[in-house]
Formats: structure tokens, sequence, C-alpha cells
DNA sequence: AACACTTATGCAAGCGGTTGCATAGTAGTT
DNA sequence: AACTACTATGCAACCGCTTGCATAAGTGTT
């Protein structure tokens, strides 16, 4: 049997009411009572069950977290699932902060076409949702919006309406790394893209444009239907048959960029003398790789955790004018671009 | 306003009673009665409160997962915990289907060091609990077992108490990848190892000492304080001053041996030509490195999944005896150990 | 001393379900 | 026709906590 309100207001020698009271810091009641009440909480370890105070309060003190799961089938694959865990942290740490808990949960292509509606939300175990990824589609957001929850995107961003978001700065990152490029004399630089439905895409890409505008160069952009090694190594391989003059590559992600380099050395282009590759996410694989990755840093942790102190934020407060959040990003230089540092830069 | 059982019942014409009962499938209701509840159901979209049915029955179809919040501080850092994502999908994906949510929480080493109780336990917000990961000492895991919920440990065994575990076969992992080194002909073969409070640490130890044994081979182990890439160049590096003459290394993961092979560039010895390296855990590095590396691959996803379902047994039916259950593991040639094969083994 | 105000606390209803027990209705037996 | 045995359903209590309202005690004013 666990111990409830009223084992602690019985010793205590008052009413539940009073504890309740106490517990939740509610005005009205003598420093004496508060004291003796505190003091037999502790006595008993007692903690109020979760489910009677949302039943009472209508308030789950709970918040769920929406991941998305890629279909790629090997454990050993680059799937961007494997760099959340910073996020997951970050947003953990955070709403423990403010006394809230996370679910979490995974929905995969299936779910989200056909606007399945997670269970935890339908049953009401969360007071918001944190919807972490780009392969979100705007119609499976707004489905759950109408359920009336506080959203906070991570990664991922609505234009015609406008929901509480954070992301990276994804167009400057890309903008930075190849200005980079550029510096290094490139004029011929091309950009693997991935899925255009996917918000970091579309922004990396505009990076990229904005860059070789600047620039008064012409961009050359290739599309991908995913971001994953092997997908980057075709596409590049098809690229530099295409475009032979190419000199330069800035890859969506530090996978595709691998893949990139997979192609320049089976074509026997060698990295990074004739051809100069970057990458994007410093996941550790950039650092590990051999040439190591010059890429662009997000910081998971940061955006986990801003993403949750907003989700707080609309539960307790109401009618917030919705925020779209920007964490910097930075440009790590390393020596897939051509560079020659000695240092290494962690 | 969201829709309760009594609307159901009115719309419906019948009591409350009788729609938890349809929906709970408790027998002694007639089919018309059965179909007319279930169609409202349906068409006001319909579904019992959370807390309210947990209220009710002591229940919360909730399952609580914890994790380790390892403190190195680099994002990009070989964090044992960014190979997560795969268990974390795997027994998400297993407790949906027996009607389960997963709450997530990372434990840091004080919380671990003072047996503190995550809130979410103390507020009875989980049935149930999984814990992961070898850094959790048997007086935390007794403590949380002392607040009464089934638990089951992952990546992790206690011996003096049965507790119900799923892990991977580590010993025989490290048998299989040592035996595969002897069979290169390798005498000289040094153990990489973790922290010795780490079960998986003292298991894949054991395997390496087993396989040498067999061959009749001297052991030689060195202990590090973790299992990060530098940890692991700095233990090889003063390895190979101490052991001038050895030729292979079996590193406890991924990690450090890539780090080992760093040590042995740093020192000028060639990989694989002269020193041999083998790794555990086939996370994407060991892939894309070069080398290739030569690694143990863990399927953390169906560790997951069945982790979960472990859980959920012990949460439905009382009396259960303890299993430990082992998971298979696969040796993955690569060509850190010397192997030239070309076919990419992924 | 009577009155008005505070202040501290208790009572009881209600949150939205579940479930033991009572009961109305129906069918089966004699 | 009277009695028994089910079957299908409703009533009401209860799960543990919160909170509006009532009330008792204390304080100050005239």
């Amino acid at each position: 049997m666990t111990t409830t309100i009223k084992d602690v207001a019985a010793k205590a020698g008052v009413s539940p009411s009073t504890v309740s009271r106490v517990l939740n810091d509610r005005p009205g009641i003598s420093p004496q009572t508060r004291e003796r009440v505190l003091q037999v909480t502790q006595e008993l370890d007692y903690s109020p069950s979760a489910s009677a105070r949302s039943l009472a309060t209508a308030h789950t003190y709970n918040v769920g977290y929406i991941g998305y799961k890629y279909t790629s089938s090997s454990q050993a694959d680059f799937r961007p699932s494997n760099v959340t865990s910073n996020t997951l942290e970050g947003i953990d740490e955070e709403l423990t902060r403010h006394g809230y808990h996370m679910f979490t949960t995974y929905v995969d292509k299936e779910a989200v076409k056909s606007l399945n509606v997670p269970n935890m939300v339908r049953q009401g175990r969360v007071d918001g949702l944190i919807l972490n990824g780009p392969a979100f589609s705007p119609r499976f957001i707004l489905r759950l919006r109408n359920k009336g929850l506080p959203i906070v995107l991570v990664d991922n961003l609505l234009n015609e309406t406008s929901v509480d978001c954070v992301l990276c700065d994804n167009e400057d990152g890309a903008y930075q790394a190849v200005k980079h490029l550029i510096g290094h004399g490139h004029e011929r630089i091309l950009f693997l893209s991935g899925p255009t439905d996917w918000l970091s895409s579309r922004e990396r890409a505009a990076g990229y444009r904005c860059a070789l505008h600047e620039a008064g160069l012409e961009p050359h952009v290739v599309f991908m239907p995913n971001t994953i090694v092997d997908t980057g190594r075709e596409a590049m391989l098809t690229a530099l048959e295409e475009y032979p003059d190419l000199t330069a590559v800035m890859a969506v992600n530090d996978a595709t960029a691998v893949g990139a380099i997979r192609a320049c050395q089976q074509a026997g282009r060698v990295v990074p003398d004739e051809v100069a590759v970057v990458g994007f996410d410093d996941q550790l694989l950039a650092q590990m790789h051999t040439p190591p990755l010059t890429t662009v840093r997000i910081c998971w942790h940061s955006i986990g955790v801003q993403a949750a102190r907003r989700v707080v934020d609309l539960i307790e407060r109401e009618n917030q004018i919705p925020i779209r959040m920007r964490l910097a990003v930075e440009l790590i230089i390393r020596q897939s671009c051509g560079c020659h540092i000695t240092s290494n830069t962690l």
C-alpha cells in the first residue's frame, strides 16, 4: 500500500485539504502547520500520485516527444536519429528542471501519411508536444495542433500557419561553409541536396545559393531521395561525370559528404587536392574520418533545452505569440576542404 | 471540453458502466449494446482519460526508461548514448504493441551515487522500469527495486540478487574476435579494457582470456577509466612502449579501437600490417573508418524489443522467475584485423 | 459587548473512469 | 403459474487529489 495524502493528514493531525495546500504552496496556511505537514511528508516519504493530481487539475506535467522512425534497415546506417540522444538529453534536463516528464515515441512514414494521432495524445497523457525532425508533414503537424495542445517543432517549421519552433541557422551554416570554399578559390561548387520537402535541405541550399550568388558563381544542385552515405556516393559519382570540371562540393550532411569522398576515391580524384568536400552536422564521424571533415556544427543539446523551455512556457502561460528560434551554428574547419591545420579541432 | 465516458453513454442511451465494460471487453454485454457503444465511441472519437483510468485501476500502462548521462562534454564525443536510439526505438515498438507508453529520463553520476529515485517513479507514473547501461550500480538498482516495480536491466546484470536482464553475449563476441586474431597467427594480443565495474568490460575481458587460454597464450590487459577515442589512443600509446612486441589488440569498443589505431599511426606502426585491431559494437564509425574496423555487431534494436516484452510480462503476470536473456552477437570482418576482403561487409 | 474583518482550516463535491452488488427482465423447469 | 437461474444493465462507491465555500477562531473598532 502506497502512502496517500490521508496518511499524511492523519499523522499531521490536519485535513487532506490542508496537506494539499501546503504541498502546492497555496496561501492561508499558518507557518506552524506548514512546517508540521512538511515534516510528516518527509518522514513518510510521501509523493502525491500523478494520476490523481492530473485528474483533479487537468494538468499532467508530461510532455510528449515525437521522433521520426527512419526506414533504413541496417543498424549501422547513418540514420539521423543517431544524433538525437543529445536533443533528448537536453529536453529531459530542462523539463526536469520545471517539474515535467517526457514521454517518448517514434512514428513512421505510414503513421505520418495516414495522420495517426499517437495514443499518448489521444488519451490525454501529455500537456504539450515536441516534434523532432524535418520529416513531419504540415498536415500531420496541424492534425496534432487541432488536438489543442501546445506544440514546438524542432528542426522543422510551418510557413502557412505559425507554430513555435526551434532550429539551427541552416542557411547561415551553408553560407559560411560555401564562402570558405570560395575563399579557397573554387568556382565550380556542387550542392548535394536532401529531399526538398525537408526544411533543412531547402535552407542549406539557400545558404549555398546565396554565397555563390554573392561571388557571381553559378549554382549546381543535385537532389537525393535520402541522406545516407551510399546515396551520397552514387549521387556524387553521377555528378562527377556530368560536371567533370567541378572542384568542390558542399553536402547537405556529414553522411553524404562521406559518400561524396568515397565517390571521388572511386573516380580517382584526390580529396581535398582535386575535389574539396564539406559536410554539415559535425557528427563524430566527421572528426574521425580520413580526411577529417570540414563541417558545420549544430548544438543539438541547446536546441533540446530551448524547445523544452518553450513548450513549458506555452503550457503554463496562455495566448503567447508564436516564436521561431534560431540557434547559431559554427563552421568547423578540418581538412576535407583543403585546409592544412595541424591542431586537431575537436 | 474533451468528451468523457458520460457523453458516450448518453449518446448510446446506456450507463457509463456499460460503456466501460464494452471498452474493456468485460463479459455480460449483449451484442447489440456492444455494437452501439462501439459505434458511438468511434463517432465521438472518444478515448478514455489515462489519468482517470490509472487512478481507478492503479495501473498506468507506462514504462519508464532510464538512461545514463555520460559526462563527456563535447557534442561530437563518442558517447555510448549515441547508439541508444536503436534500443529506444525497439522498446517503443514493443511497448506500443502492448498498449504501453514510454517515459524517458536520464540520470547522471551524482544521481546514481546519491541513490536518487527519479520523480516519475516516486509519483507513480510508471508500472515498470527499464534501466539501460552498465553504469548503474547494484545499490542504485536495488533502491529502485525496493519501490516494488518490475525492473529489467539492459546491458547490465546483478549477481547477488536476481533481477531480470537482457544483454548481448559479450564473452562470446570477444572470444570470436580474439580467436580470429589468433587465426591470423598473432601471439601477443592486448586487451584494452573499460572500467571494470562495467559488466561489458568484464565479460569481454573474459572472452578474451578464454580464447588466449585455449591457445596457450598469455593475456595482457590494460585498464582505461572510460571508453572514448582519446582515452584509447593514450592507453595504446603507453602499451606500445610497455609491450613493444605486441602485434594485435582487441579493444573493448569501437571508439577505443579507433583510438588505438590513431596511436599506432602516431607511433609509426602500420595497421593492420604491423598491428591488427578489432573493436566491439559495430557503430557506423566502424564501417566508415579507414581502415574499416573488424568488430562485433550487437543488435540493440532486438535487445530493446526483448527488454520491453519482458517488462510487460512482469507487469501483467506476477510471481515470475527472473530471466537473464543473452542475444547472440556477430563478428563482422573488415580490414583492421588484417583481412583483405573486397566485398564491403555492411 | 457587539460587530465587522481577517485568517486558518475543514467539508464535501468533483475530476473521469472502474467495479461489486443489486435488480429488472427473460428464459427454463416443474 | 410459480419458482429458479441466468443475462444484461444500472447504481453508487471508490481511486487520490484539488478547490469553492462554509465556518470557527482571532483581531480590531466603536
